[in-house]
DNA sequence: TCAGAAAAGTATCCTAGTAAACTATTTCGC
DNA sequence: GCGAAATAGTTTACTAGGATACTTTTCTGA
């Protein structure tokens, strides 16, 4: 998927003077990067980021309402009716309406769901634990703690 | 009245292992985070994220080749079309087609388009100087400085 | 007790970004 | 030289995600 050569010596030249300082440039370069490395590691068969995440988090708390979901993920409430629809035509949850709150709705995995997340969460624990190969395993730790606490996550020191 | 924050207990209560430990999860979030920042410094007048940085590398490097410019920033060739045709749309930019190989775009700001940067650039410079509170202006340092390691830029050691 | 206000989710429309196929040039191998 | 392959960009058609406005249900205060 690389084709980074020829014309190497005017690319290298160019000036990112301002970019290289700005958080929100060097955030995004992150999150695209993350995201090669993903699709490197699991290819392009399994769920992908967003939908691993939701089903994670659905199969850690079962009964989770909706909107605490987006919430959480930081997907807005819109689309998750879209995940969430689209993994229940799939089979994966089941969405309750309780009766003390017939507004909102829980969220569950199913049998089949749960299978599902059985059998690719090994591919992704073990692409989560690959060092990516340009930073030591000290420095990741690091760069998750500032993440962290830059997106105002409770500090979990495990460093 | 018995039980009246019921949904902040639950929304606190919610098991994020796994996620608080994927890169990918928190470079989403740190991006997420950064556009919030942006927007909220920045209001929605002038450019989005996207644009700033555009506009800014074709400042500092007027006759940029087009795919050099879209390498750089990591957008797709087919949407630095798009980009690159509403900025000519607008008057921003200059396409030029250069003799030695027909196949290329040049592009460059246009006297509109170094007044519209001018104009902007201020509050850009000062909103990325204006240090985000959960983070001390050392954490900064660091974290740009792994967020470049992480994505390979050539480390230029400022920290 | 009942008229609003708030909460939870959804439907509709819109933008940003991607993938894949296509056009136009240039270069390379023989 | 000339046909094949590579390069640069564009077009089209699609997906992910967001903004806004709406339904339904629940809560609140006079």
């Amino acid at each position: 998927m690389q084709d980074l050569d020829v014309k190497d010596t005017v690319a290298d030249e160019v000036d990112m003077r301002d970019l290289v300082d700005s958080l929100g440039f060097l955030t995004r370069l992150a999150q695209v990067h993350t995201y090669e490395l993903f699709f490197e590691d699991l290819g392009d068969d399994g769920p992908r980021p967003g939908e691993f995440s939701t089903l994670i988090l659905l199969e850690r708390n079962p009964g989770i309402r909706q909107g605490v979901l987006a919430q959480k993920l930081r997907i807005k409430p819109a689309h998750m009716t879209k995940l969430v629809r689209a993994f229940e035509d799939r089979g994966f949850v089941e969405r309750i309406i309780p009766d003390h709150d017939r507004r909102s709705v829980e969220l569950a995995l199913t049998a089949l769901g749960r299978k599902y997340v059985a059998e690719h969460r090994p591919a992704f624990l073990e692409h989560e634990t690959r060092k990516p190969p340009t930073l030591t395993a000290s420095e990741i730790r690091t760069l998750k703690h500032l993440l962290r606490k830059y997106v105002g996550m409770a500090a979990e020191d495990r460093s």
